[in-house]
DNA sequence: GATAAGGTATACGGTAACCGTATAGTCAAG
DNA sequence: CTTGACTATACGGTTACCGTATACCTTATC
């Protein structure tokens, strides 16, 4: 690997090998991130082929997304102990890469399962449906509270289940309480919720009993989710079921999958018992 | 989840929840990527806590470097079934994004470990060495060629082992024959080699054969590697060694994990056979 | 109901890491 | 020695923002 009349390459080839454009290496160049081996009187660039290493993890450290300035610092001035800790910081930096990745897979997987299940649903017809027991994730009381409470209360709830990564994907629901319902406050809810990654025993936890429960379909604006439960309590009578507990909210097709308020649907859950 | 006077956060508020910065949002509102709900005359903005359900997907799917004007055709104009496929498209990506991550992992660790080894490691002292058989992977032939045909060749090599993915993280090192080196010609390789992947089952496979090598180091410039190879020339007539197919070259110290061309080590292995 | 504190919108400039393009100079093959 | 292909420099543009200045608005408090 020693010569004195070295073979070296153009900007252009060695940019080629490098699946880059000339552009990038002239950047690296001016910066100094990456200077060529040799620069003739008239300014053309000539790198050796040992600089692909050096171009490699370049190209290593910036899909770990390090800023050029910081890779370049590093570059310049080092110890092989000094080199070994960085990397070694970025082995435990591509770890949870790897983790935040396989998280965000969870959430497209619900996402997508949710979304699939929709289109097979027929939002017209009311249904009485048995339903295990289940554990939920939720909010702190939001009952009669002011806005700036609930408001307080979405955020922490938000951010909790973003501190513990407990997001999967599932919307954030509402639990209404058949009182409210019965007095017609549609909003005021006792608290949210959303379904949680299995296992987790945390605080916040919510019971959704196992039973029978009314499932009925809302379409579009919710700002009208009135006309929704009237009809599924008219269906309650019809069929002889009496409302018990709390009644559960979802969005089950929203702004991230369809366009328009219009065609967003709600799923709607009463807890009844049979008479 | 309805209301008629809906309780909304500021942009403020909802740029916290996000863990963004204001700015953001003001630039997402610009593009049209997630205008907030509410608009007032006085031009404030107000968000609903389901919007943060959008705002969530957008995180993800840049996440997966996806250009925020893909993001808003995708939001602005798509049906369910349109949604899934593009949902499932990203997963498909996601997998990739883990296996590229792995593969960059185990060449961190690789760079780990050799750099590792060379702290060890007492450059001066040279030393015969039993090593078993080692699959390499190697270049085309690259002996008596022209500067252009060499250059050629080493530009097939880095892509070949790119495309394949046999990158390793260990260094591109020369083959160079016994009478090339008793010809003085150090810098007529016979191929260019790097370790690979175990279990690479293709072409190009050269057999570093088992046996006992003569094991040196040269330090600095490699101009001057017929100074060490002079060294171990001597050691070999000293302990009546026969030198015996080719000498193997690689840096173990270069311009990733040192500074400056005086401190590159170069690993020497002439292969020997004991008379 | 005035005021002050703090939050908001707009605008403009700047940043990172490039890409595209125009111009002019250079190299290498025939 | 010409021609075509390549190179370097320069300058503007792009994406996805960040910082800051200025002016305006809202809200709690007196």
């Amino acid at each position: 690997m020693s010569e004195n009349l070295r073979k070296y390459f153009t900007t252009g080839e060695f940019a080629k090998i490098c699946h880059v454009k000339k552009q990038t290496l002239f950047h690296y160049d001016d910066i100094g991130l990456l200077t060529p081996e040799i620069k003739t009187a008239k300014g053309y660039r000539y790198y050796s082929y040992q600089q692909y290493e050096v171009f490699a993890v370049i190209e290593l450290l910036k899909e770990l997304k390090m800023p050029l300035k910081e890779i370049r610092a590093f570059l310049q001035n080092k110890t092989p102990i000094e080199s070994i800790e960085l990397l070694e910081e970025q082995t435990q930096l591509i770890e949870k890469k790897i983790e935040n990745l396989t998280h965000l897979r969870e959430i497209l997987d619900t996402k997508i399962a949710i979304t699939k299940n929709a289109l097979q649903t027929d939002f017209e017809t009311i249904s009485l449906v048995y339903y295990e027991e289940e554990l939920l994730l939720r909010s702190e009381s939001t009952l009669d509270t002011t806005d700036k409470e609930f408001l307080k209360s979405v955020s922490n709830f938000i951010n909790y289940s973003d501190n513990y990564e407990l997001y999967s994907g599932h919307p954030i629901g509402a639990i209404l309480h058949k009182d409210k319902m019965m007095e017609r406050d549609f909003e005021n809810y006792s608290y949210l919720y959303t379904k949680m990654k299995k296992g987790w025993q945390g605080e916040n936890v919510w019971t959704k009993p196992s039973g029978f429960y009314i499932v009925g379909y809302h379409i579009g604006d919710e700002v009208n989710i009135f006309e929704t439960y009237d009809r599924l309590i008219a269906y309650s009578i019809e069929h002889q079921l009496q409302l018990k507990g709390y009644s559960y909210e979802e969005y089950i097709l929203d702004a991230v999958s369809v366009n328009g308020i219009d065609n967003y649907v709600t799923k709607i859950m009463i807890e009844v018992e049979k008479s």
